[in-house]
RNA sequence: CGGGAUGUAGCGCAGUUUGGUAGCGCGCCUGCUUUGGGAGCAGGAUGUCGCAGGUUCAAAUCCUGUCAUCCCGACCA
């Protein structure tokens, strides 16, 4: 079932802690910003290298490639076969999906002799496209799905929290290759089975949620994030159980509002109103509603001026937009809402958005600071005889009821416009999702208010659809002999960052606390006192564990005292701790615990190698 | 890229205000004692005080520049 358990029958040396590569700390490293990364360099697992680069020490490389153990049986388990790109690749393949520039700053580059492009690979969907496009061309070929476990680079701006956010880190990646769009859902359903039986096996909890699909391509996506505080991503969950990622939330449907009785629209003089709470205190100051409920920031219309920076698109018909260009656009939302600018990018992409400055302003003079409004933008001016020539793109956030009846700009300075109802005085180009989501949004599938939480993403599955194929060529003949390009998926799980995960949910006030299956070792044996005699008797027991295939720690330092040990144990956290000392000198019973200190018991010292291989047993 | 902070021994830190022999704790080495919860005593080794200029009889300390690291924000898987 684990990993361990295959090497049951094996012999595996215990690992001496006299000789052991291992230095641990008795103080907390100053700069370690999250739990896991403090634990990992204190117990001697990692040892920092350059901001977010670390260096394996014996014990972290051990755990780690427990991890990536469990991964590759998963993956095999699922038909995977495993190969192994290089780090370093030649920037031609990234030039043909764009990524070369799209991805920007965070590839690693570097030139060879010859001043030639090369990258440090933060991701290898070109190399495994080719790779199939290289060695298949038969629909007969497929399905079939490759997997690798790799080093990948990312120059983060601000590498944070150890190993979860990393500049190099580790990282399984799959990718699955099919004739059609079913064979994709299948493979896709495959994998996301697997990843949950992996992160299941190594006890880690996670929760599966609805994600967008980034820089990656593709249509459908789902993240497994793993709920903790340090976790850089936010999650929605609804009261059904589903869970969204807050980036791939959508605001569901608002039903249109009768605006039958609502009065036509009428322009007010509104002076020194700029901001939402100016506009609310002067509506009630001056302009009292007849049904007695005060003015709210509810009632405003908020439009925001934003600058969308597109990248340029070679083939777009109109010649300016064949290079980068910067559009203005207007953004309508509720008074009381904030603008997400990430969300709203997203939306954008792979154009990136910023706030609108000065000279953006300068260029649409009918956008009157603070009394912004629809009139003079989109649809409203998009008609013949128009003053305005070049006319705003008018887009409305997602909660803008049609029919709904708003206070907003009136395009003159200290004038605007009441009773404006949208649909019926004004109308926008688009719906957009702009505003931040809230704690008790409703959620996307109706079943009622959402709630947040964090978590940290450690992993991710795509259906790329034929994004990677078309772009590179990928094509094989189907049975009527014609090429068809081929239905990618792509999957991934970050190795490393599964390892941080762990140990930020696995430790105490004492130190780690590993799952069974993915510790450095089953059993830690503590020999105390400076009797040969004792050390003797452990030296006994570390062979019969040894015989037994159990992995041992063999804390056989002389001269050090009980208390360095055991602490040094907890440190460590191996599951379960041994201590051969004063109880074997006095009735040569051994003493046998778990990690955090409980179910001790005394066993005879002939029956310790049993005792410890059932209690591991009944652990995994 | 904005705001804040910090660079002194393997690790954690003091010393900088007010210039004057580079320190403390842990770790490391030697000896003796100690051995069930981070032992005691004695002795010892380890530093381009981030780097480069400058001021000064004299710079870890003052000045200028520069690099790096950390935190918050922005950005990002």
């Amino acid at each position: 079932m684990s990993a361990r358990a295959n090497n049951l029958g094996t012999m595996t040396k215990a690992l001496r802690m006299s000789t052991l590569f291992l230095r641990t700390l008795r103080e907390d490293p100053a700069d370690a910003d999250v739990d896991s990364a403090r634990l990992l360099q204190r117990a001697g697992y990692i040892r920092k290298a350059a901001p977010g680069i670390w260096t394996w020490l014996p014990l972290g490389l051990n755990v780690l490639n427990k991890i990536e153990a469990v991964v590759r049986e998963e993956m095999n388990g699922i038909g995977g076969q495993e190969v192994h790109f290089p780090a370093l690749l030649p920037k031609e393949p990234y030039e043909a999906t764009h990524r070369w520039e799209e991805y920007g700053e965070n590839i690693f580059r570097l030139k060879d002799r010859h001043e030639a492009d090369y990258l440090l690979a933060p991701t290898h969907e070109e190399m495994f496209t080719l790779l199939v496009k290289d060695m298949y061309s038969s629909y007969k070929d497929l399905p079939v799905t490759l997997y690798q476990i790799q080093t990948k680079y990312r120059d983060e701006f601000r590498p944070r929290a150890g190993l979860v956010r990393g500049r190099e880190f580790i990282m399984e990646d799959g990718y699955s290759f099919t004739i059609d769009e079913d064979g994709l859902k299948k493979a896709y359903v495959e994998e996301r089975d697997a990843y949950e039986r992996i992160f299941k096996r190594l006890d880690l909890g996670y929760i599966m949620v609805h994600a967008v699909s980034g820089p990656m391509g593709g249509f459908e996506s789902q993240e497994f994030l793993s709920p903790m505080a340090i976790g850089e991503d936010t999650f929605a969950k609804a009261p059904s159980g589903k869970a969204w990622n807050v980036e791939a939330l959508t605001t569901p449907e608002v039903p249109a509002v009768d605006c039958s009785k609502i009065p036509a629209m009428s322009l007010r003089d509104l002076p020194n109103a700029k901001t939402i709470d100016e506009m609310v205190s002067q509506c009630n100051a001056l302009y009292p509603r007849e049904d007695g409920r005060k003015w709210a920031q509810t009632d405003m219309l908020k439009n925001v001026v934003i600058a969308v920076k597109h990248p340029g698109e070679p083939d777009d018909e109109i010649e300016e937009h064949r290079k980068p260009w910067r559009e203005v656009v207007v953004v309508a939302l509720p008074g009381d809402r904030q603008i997400d600018m990430k969300r709203l990018e997203a939306q954008f992409a792979p154009a990136e958005i910023e706030e609108a400055n000065e000279a953006d302003l300068k260029a649409h003079p009918e956008l009157v600071k603070g009394y912004i409004g629809p009139k003079v933008l989109g649809p409203q001016v998009r008609v013949e005889g128009s003053a305005i020539k070049d006319p705003v793109r008018y887009l409305v956030d997602a909660h803008i009821a049609e029919g709904s009846a708003w206070v907003t700009g009136g395009d003159k300075d200290g004038v605007d416009a009441f009773d404006m109802v949208y649909g019926r005085d004004f109308k926008a180009d688009g719906t957009v999702e702009a505003t931040e989501v809230r704690d008790g949004d409703m959620s996307p599938d109706g079943s009622g208010p959402l709630s947040f939480e964090r978590g940290v993403e450690i992993g991710q599955v795509f259906q790329l659809g034929l994004k990677y194929s078309e772009a590179l060529g990928l094509k094989v003949l189907n049975q009527n002999g014609k090429a068809v390009p081929v239905w990618m998926g792509s999957y991934g799980i970050g190795v490393s960052r599964v390892m941080a995960c762990i140990a930020e949910t696995h430790y105490d006030e004492k130190g780690l606390a590993w799952p069974v299956n993915i510790a450095p070792a089953a059993v830690h044996v503590v020999a105390t006192g400076k009797k040969d005699e004792a050390f003797d008797g452990a030296e006994k027991l570390v062979a019969e564990l040894e015989a037994k295939g159990l992995e041992v720690i063999y804390d056989d330092r002389k001269k050090v005292s009980p208390g360095v040990k055991f602490k040094d144990a907890e440190l460590l956290g191996v599951p379960l701790v041994v201590v051969v000392g004063r109880d074997y000198l006095n009735d040569g019973t051994i003493e046998v615990r778990d990690r955090n200190g409980e179910n001790a018991v005394k066993v005879p010292a002939d029956k310790a190698a049993e005792t410890l291989a059932q209690r591991y047993a009944a652990m995994l």
